[in-house]
DNA sequence: CCGTAAAGACTACACGTGTAATCTCGCATG
DNA sequence: CATGCGAGATTACACGTGTAGTCTTTACGG
């Protein structure tokens, strides 16, 4: 299941969790600054900003190893659940159901991933 | 499909189109206020205020009939499906397979559910 | 031992959003 | 005819976010 995620994470707030998901360990400032440098042009500053907001809201750990390092307080899958649970409820009025039916009425699926799907659903009707 | 949704549309602003949406009708300020002072306690003021950036965001049409009447320019669906469509390209890489797996990876959907998707599956897989 | 660079803290500033108050103007009513 | 009320316009204001500059402190190299 997913669990509550109180504080919002923004989308530049996110692209720092992403990092250190990706990561998959504690970084220092410079090494995630690096990243984002790279992939978002982004200044020291900046970063620096972000990861701050995220250790304020409480979803990322700082702790003083010479420098900081800083690493996710939450998963990226408890987060992806967050986000698709939150739209389930904004959108689909709580219906994960529904989400899946306007998927496929939508014309957001390849046939290929409806054959995908279609198992997918058969081998969990099996448990 | 679901066609780009340019300007974002807030939280509150949403609000204002599923009245419309759900009228199914364009409606004057009156009734907007009217049924969102119920259902939120918002001030007529504040109800305007939201309908005048919608104005200007373009997804709310504004006619004359003596007093303004308003009505949505983009559908529900169109909305849900940017929406959903906006979750997969920022969570699930663009896959919506992926989001689906996400559901039924995390509990976020129940027996019934599952048995009537792998329905659903099944007959879209007969077109 | 002193200065400079890097790390971290503090400050900035515009824009969007949530939420609303106030101002103005035309129309209906006493 | 004067006026108050409702519709619409203008203004407000705090908070979050995107994006960054500047100030301060500390450790390392010459």
């Amino acid at each position: 299941m997913y669990r509550e995620l109180a504080p919002k994470i923004s989308d530049s707030e996110l692209e720092v969790m992403r990092t250190l998901w990706r990561a998959g360990d504690a970084l220092p400032v410079t090494e995630i600054r690096e990243a984002l440098q790279k992939s978002r042009g982004w200044e020291a500053t900046t970063v620096k900003t972000l990861i701050s907001r995220l250790v304020t809201k409480g979803v990322l750990r700082q702790e003083k190893r010479g420098v900081f390092y800083y690493s996710p307080r939450i998963t990226e899958e408890e987060y992806n659940d967050w986000a698709t649970h939150d739209l389930i409820s904004r959108v689909y009025h709580g219906s994960a159901r529904d989400l899946v039916a306007a998927l496929v009425r939508s014309d957001g699926l390849t046939q290929a991933d409806i054959d995908e799907l279609r198992n997918l659903f058969t081998l969990e009707d099996e448990n």
